[in-house]
DNA sequence: ACCTGAACACCGTTCAAGT
DNA sequence: ACCTGAACACCGTTCAAGT
């Protein structure tokens, strides 16, 4: 059968995250599901985080981004976005993944920062800016990968819609309205692009005024 | 001395919180130092996740948004959103706590959420439009309070440097290129403006593109 | 190199009972 | 209404030992 490897463990862990959310996600549990003792993960990882780590890094193995090449910048910066989207699409637990682990410990993520911290200086924005620019782009593009309305249970799209239904509308009038959207009931195509469009736009029109105030 | 009360338990788990990090804050390490039994904080929370959403009601109590009012929208929506950063940069934890509490149970949340969704509403988005930019503009503010660089320990920040630093230049140019700034060795001033510009200059980029497109 | 067994120091939570 | 005591079913991790 399977071996026991580092890929196969975060594999299954991934799976786990999935079906039941992170905090299934146990050392006990997942030893269990492989056939084997607790200790036998702490030889392939250390600690709890770095089995976090080795999860984030399985999740965006797939994606290598492309190296720089002769097109503006704004496209391979929608490139780059999009792509670690649909990357991420492929787990449902990828956005939690992301938020508990050092990003710093996950190699392809670092190339993805890597990636982006280049556009941004080829774009024209200082080092300081570049970094601001791509941490928050790789932020919004996991948020926006965690798209409530994408892959979810009618059932608990229901639920959630009540629960916003449910508040005092004196107090919380537009969110009792526009609860069916917010809840997840929204078009996911317009999810996608809406989301890329807004981080985008603003990074653009940052460059066009950086370049205005630069005779 | 201080009765047992909600609001002093929310508190004293935002010391711990900002003091040691999230995970410190553990119903039995809160009741020791409460003086009281692990169960009678049980009559105030009815779990651990009420406990959280209670640490983050009580962290943006005191920041209550401003009625709408007659000037520009771009202009109501930044003093909302300054005026969140502000607020959340009171606790170090913030954004942990905000990351893992449920937010519809975070009833100063939603209050901060509807006024933003109004605001979308002016600026003439559609329902669904709206929805994104609110999410997208709170989230983007509670990243922008865990600012790295603001009240960091200079030796955190230099352990940091130095873990990019080690990195593989080959692979990585750029983040070993930008430890420093990534480290958070970077201006807070140029942190808080830059970022904001660049959440509302996205949003103002593309309200101009739809009136544009609507006659 | 790769895994097991037993043990340690923790968790959140329930349930019955006290005042 | 507000809190305690004892117990249950879990955790992550260490350390010595096996093959």
């Amino acid at each position: 059968m399977g071996k026991l490897t580092a890929q196969a463990i975060a594999e299954r862990a991934l799976e786990i995250g999935d079906a039941e959310g992170l905090d299934a996600v146990t050392i006990r549990r997942l030893a269990a599901e492989l056939g084997v003792t607790p200790m036998a993960l702490y030889w392939h990882f250390k600690n709890k985080d770095q089995l976090l780590a080795g999860m984030a890094d399985h999740l965006i193995a797939g994606f290598a981004p492309q190296p720089a090449d002769e097109r503006p910048w704004q496209e391979q910066l929608r490139d780059l976005t999009v792509g670690l989207i649909r990357t991420l699409r492929a787990h449902r637990c990828a956005r939690d993944v992301f938020e508990r682990v050092g990003q710093v410990a996950v190699p392809n993520y670092l190339a993805v920062w890597n990636r982006a911290l280049g556009l941004g200086r080829t774009a024209g924005f200082s080092a300081d800016e570049s970094c601001l620019i791509s941490q928050y782009l790789l932020r919004s593009a996991i948020a926006i990968a965690d798209a409530p309305g994408h892959s979810r249970d009618e059932q608990e799209v229901r639920a959630r819609r009540a629960g916003l239904q449910a508040l005092p509308p004196e107090r919380y009038p537009f969110i009792v309205e526009m609860a069916a959207p917010l809840a997840g009931g929204m078009d996911p195509e317009l999810y996608d692009t809406f989301g890329v469009d807004l981080v985008l736009a603003g990074i653009e029109a940052l460059a066009a005024r950086r370049i205005q105030s630069e005779p």
